[in-house]
Formats: structure tokens, C-alpha cells, sequence
DNA sequence: TCAAGTTATGTTATCGATAACATTACCGGC
DNA sequence: GCCGGTAATGTTATCGATAACATAACTTGA
């Protein structure tokens, strides 16, 4: 059985095809009457309307792209929920392209959602290959940068600096009197938003003149509450005087917590520990975690806001239009697992 | 500038745009120098096809919708992504909309993506209305639902019963001796997977003559670790003989246990607690939780095997083919939250 | 009473690719 | 040297909606 189109419609209610067309995008501008057959007779035959053919032409995919490594991590799954629903009474829709912290696969996966002529693109602002900046410049539509900000951006920002969270906690725990800080990371995380935080964190320590940058690369990101906890006693052994450990995220700082706990070095009289993104994990575990909480919800809405504005616009200024920063908070929360 | 498109690539190139065409979709019938030639020109021009414009006119769309609560759920997030991976090398790109739990959502939701005509829909298995039961029926694409084993299947399915997961935690728990039984669940739940698991649960302990069913609703879903927290007192004082607490899933119950911990409730001797998930917290805390272990990633490959069978069949086929269900293990697994 | 404006609807061309069919070039075998 | 067949490419129509322009009906004020 062939599937309803919109002529079908039209000829059943005895109008033009425009006239349903019109009726169904709230033009306004159809009468009451014809409007309410219209909807009738939509209903009736169970039409769908086509919104491929409606893209090509109007030229409006109605899509907004978004790159992320991957929406394994509960910030990033809210961030773009809540830019999902931002952009929901516009009709614009997400589609989602995972890059698997691979620049490699961050190219592909940017050339694929090209080809579905996006009305914008938002990334996770992990590294990107020249390429990858190359193509999303020259694609003629806004970009928005998340979750850093970046020195040199492509275009739009919507987040915080990473660096400087990571400078900031290592003066956090300098004045509470630690001095042996130790970092938990990633391995193969060129480029990413963690791997900024431990630049931070080892250009503080050496401004500081806090001894020997003490950095330990687990596993590749993200890194996990196993991962924290296989890490600490290689980090104990390593630096047996390390009095505070900064980790790249939460689970991980929890698993270093768990791990401390069950071979009995006590927090934070012994050992602090930091996290970073104030997952739900760092409030309820015991002592609670010092970490550093960031609006995931607020990346997204803020996010949403913005592209409303800009797409908003006319086409035409689109070229000559400025790009926007906007800041959003990295709050260093102080709990129990660092002393007061 | 006007953007370039096949036609602008083939004039330079000196050949139709329908070989340029065939060029790129690797259809193996275009001599290799032309082939050369072509991707070069496309490279230079920094030619994009257009999907659009592609899927209309070859009625392949290219996208398989997915319909989730949410992905702020770790192992939703995690069948989407295996799914959408498992999907990668036919071309197929994933096209999420947010039920957030609510039915009418679902309907708008499913509504909207079914205007982008996608060759598949795969759906989270929670309740359905009639009418979005009745869209997916008649959209003529495979349907497939997921984490869940409905009685009545709209098509396809790939997962495990939540009512059976209820009942065997409860045999389980009457196994080993726990006799007062409480559920931790959600309100507003109708129709979720959750739901189904309390179901279980209402139905094995009055088959096994438990004595009075005890349920607590803490929150709509889903239910996080602060509720756990803040449930536990509650339950505790409506039933100050309850010996096991079965919580809808693992964070809910991380957070009575870490409640109970502060409490100096001694789990798991004066206290059981079981989970759902198995996720990372269910490993990595102390005592471990006792859950029920679920592969998510292998409910998004099979999903994608699934698919890609289905679609590789002759369209014509498709109102003929049987629906296939996968069943999924769910792997109960004891550990310190229960008493062996 | 009619010009000018407004409201409601119709007609035609177009978006950019691809399916289906048409054509050309070239090859080997008898 | 000609024929049948295959490989490579071209031509035309089409996918289903919407933009842009055209027209018809109706209103209103001088």
C-alpha cells in the first residue's frame, strides 16, 4: 500500500496540496474552516507528513549536530538532554554523533552529520584534528564549543576553563596545607577536557614550588570507579608521601576513596581527595567528596539559547555575525574528604 | 557563495552527476581513473553530499529512531551507543527522542521522529498509549522494544523480564532467609520497567505467603542515590521489622546503604539490600551491593544485528517476516548486601 | 460604486540527489 | 569482419514537500 502524501489529503478535503502544507505549519493564514478539515483528514488517513522532502525544500534540516565522546557520562547524557528539550519548541532536533575520544573518529563521524545539513554543531570541546576545525568552520553555520574554553575557539563557547579548575584546586589544597599532590589521569588524552585539567594542575604545582609533579595516567578516558581504586596503591607505591590526590572526575575519585578506606589509610587525616564534576556519587558516599560542580543542565539550556538567537537571525548575517562566549561556573565545593 | 553540489563537482570533473553518484557510493561500476579523478575534484571543492536530497529520492533515510526515558541513565546510554556502533557500516545513524517517562511525551515525541522516516524504531519498553501502539504498528518498519519481555509484542524484542527479575529477588532473598520484605520504588511509574520489577516482587511474596506487601514510592523515576538516602529512614519507621530492602535499581540502592551505614544499621546482618543494574557503584562500594547484573551493550549489538537482518531483507518481505525476540540473561549476583 | 487593500487559496518551479532506462565503447570468438 | 555481450557512462523522470508568485473573493472607505 503506498504511503499518504500530502496531495492525498488535499484531494480528499478538495483543496490545493499547498493549502494542507500551510494548514499543518500554523500558518495562520488558512481559514478556520478549511484548517479543521484539513486536521480531520489527516487524521482520518493517518498521514505522516515527510519532513525529507520538507528539508530539501526549505532548506531547513531542522537538526542540530552534536559531537561527544560519548553519553557514557552522565554530564555530558544531561547536557544535551536539556539542549534536547531547549531546542524542542522550535523543532529542532538533536542527532548525535559519538567520537569515542578518537580525533580519527571525531573526522568520520563529523563528515557523516554534514551530509545531514545541519542547522548547527555543537562539540564537546575534546581535541580536534585540523580538520575537523577546518570542516566545521567552513560548514557556513554556527558552532558551539562545550564543556571548555578553549584559547582559540572555532567559533561559539559555552563553558569554563578546565585549566583552570585544575590551577585552582592545587591552590586549594596548598592553602589547607598539602604539599605532596598527586594526579590521577588518563592515558591517550591529548587533547581532552581532563587532560587540561592536569596541565592546570602541573602548572600550579610548579608555580607554587610544590616539588615533583607527581602524575599517574591510569587508563584511558573516562576513567572509572575501578579505575581509582586499581590506581591507588600503584600511586601509594610510587610516592609514599603523597598527601592529597586530584582526580580527573568523580567516579574516579570515589574508587581512590573506597580503595583508601578498605587498605585503612583515613580521609582526609591522611590522604585528600578531590574529584571533579560533582556527580551525584560525591555528595552521598562517606565523607562526602571536595569536588568541583558544574551546571550540565545549564550547559545545555545556555547552549540552546544561544543557537535560538542565532538561527533566529536572517541567513544573510549569519557570515558576518559575532561569535559568543558564555561562562558558566566551576564551583569548588569543599566536603569531607579534604580538611577544612 | 552557493553551495557546491554533485552537478558542480561532475562538470569539472567532465562526467554526469550521475556517475559522480555512483563514484561515491562505492557501486564498483566506475572505472577506477574516473573514480580517482572524481574523489580528487570532491576533495578540492570540498564537496558535502546532501543526504536530504539523497534519502529522498532513494527512500532510505538512514536513521533508526530510538525512543528512551532518558540517556541520564547509564546503561540506556550504553545500549544506545553499542546499538549505534553496531549500526556504523550500513550507514545507519541513531535518532533519539526523550520520553522522560510520560506517555503523552512519548507519543509527541515518536510523532516527531516518525516525520524524519526512519527505516527502524527501537524503543525503551516502557508503557505505551494505545495510539503511540498503533503509530508504530502502522509506520510498516520493524519495531524493536527493548529491556523489557512484553507479553504482547508490538514486533521485535530484545531484553529480559522485569517481572521475573522481581520475583526471583524475592525467592532469592526468602531463600536465604529474609522473611519482611520492602520494595523501593517510584511513583508515577505506570507502565515502567520499574513498575514491572514491583510487580514481580507484589506477586512472589504473596505467592510465597510473606505476609503483608510492603512498598514504598519515594520519587517519579528515576529513582537516585539521594533518594535511597532519604527513603531508608522512612521505610524504617513504617516497618521497623523489615529485614531486606529491594530497590528499583542499583543507585537507589547504593544510597540505603550508605544511609544505613550512618545510621549504624548493619547490613547484611541486620539489613539486606539488593539493587538493579549491576552498575559500577554495585561493585566498587562496601559491601559490595547484591544486583542483578544486565549486559546493556549487548542489548544494543543484538538490537543491531537484529536490525540489519531485517533490513537487509527485500522491503517487499517486510510485511511478511516473523518478529523475533532475543532474550537477554539477567544474572542475579550475590554479594555483600546479602547474607550468603 | 469602484479602486485599493486584504484574506484565502491555487499554480508552477525547485530543492539535490538517485532509480530506471538508454546509449556508447570496446572486446573476443567464429 | 561482424555479432553478441559486458563495462562504463549518460539522460530523464521522480522522490514529496515548499517558496514564490499568481489569482480570486471579499471588504472597506471615499
Amino acid at each position: 500500500m503506498r504511503r499518504i502524501k500530502m496531495e492525498d489529503v488535499a484531494r480528499k478535503v478538495g483543496v490545493s496540496a499547498m493549502t494542507v502544507s500551510r494548514a499543518l505549519k500554523h500558518d495562520g493564514v488558512v481559514s478556520a474552516a478549511t484548517r479543521r478539515r484539513i486536521l480531520q483528514v489527516v487524521e482520518e488517513l493517518g498521514y505522516v507528513p515527510d519532513q525529507i522532502a520538507g528539508s530539501l525544500s526549505s532548506k531547513r534540516s531542522g537538526f542540530v549536530a552534536v559531537l561527544a565522546p560519548s553519553l557514557n557520562n552522565l554530564h555530558l547524557a544531561e547536557s544535551v538532554h536539556a539542549l534536547s528539550e531547549a531546542l524542542e519548541d522550535v523543532g529542532l532536533q538533536i542527532l548525535i554523533g559519538y567520537t569515542n575520544y578518537e580525533t580519527k573518529r571525531e573526522e568520520r563521524v563529523l563528515t557523516e552529520l554534514l551530509q545531514r545539513r545541519p542547522e548547527a554543531i555543537v562539540v564537546v570541546s575534546d581535541g580536534h584534528s585540523p580538520r575537523s576545525r577546518k570542516l566545521m568552520r567552513e560548514a557556513g553555520i554556527p558552532v558551539v564549543q562545550i564543556w571548555d574554553w578553549p584559547a582559540r575557539p572555532i567559533d561559539n563557547v559555552v563553558g569554563f576553563s578546565n585549566e583552570d579548575v585544575g590551577s585552582s584546586i592545587v591552590r586549594f589544597l596548598a592553602e589547607r596545607g598539602y604539599r605532596r599532590l598527586a594526579f590521577l589521569g588518563e592515558t591517550n588524552d591529548e587533547g581532552t577536557r581532563g587532560a587540561r585539567r592536569r596541565l592546570g594542575f602541573i602548572r600550579e604545582v610548579e608555580r607554587l614550588g610544590l616539588g615533583p609533579v607527581r602524575v599517574h595516567r591510569q587508563a584511558p578516558p573516562p576513567i572509572t570507579m575501578l579505575h581509582g581504586r586499581a590506581a591507588l596503591p600503584h600511586m601509594l607505591q610510587r610516592w609514599p608521601d603523597v598527601d592529597a590526590i586530584v582526580c580527573v572526575s568523580d567516579p574516579g575519585a570515589f574508587g581512590v576513596l573506597a580503595e583508601a578506606q578498605a587498605i585503612g589509610v583515613s580521609v582526609p587525616s591522611e590522604l585528600a581527595i578531590v574529584g571533579f564534576g560533582d556527580f551525584e556519587i560525591s555528595r552521598c558516599c562517606s565523607p562526602p567528596l571536595t569536588t568541583v560542580a558544574i551546571d550540565s543542565g545549564r550547559i545545555g539550556r545556555e547552549t540552546g539559547l544561544l543557537l535560538k538567537d542565532m538561527l533566529g537571525q536572517s541567513p544573510g548575517a549569519m557570515s558576518k555575525r559575532a561569535s559568543r562566549r558564555v561562562a558558566i561556573d566551576a564551583i569548588l565545593t569543599p566536603r569531607g574528604t579534604t580538611r577544612p
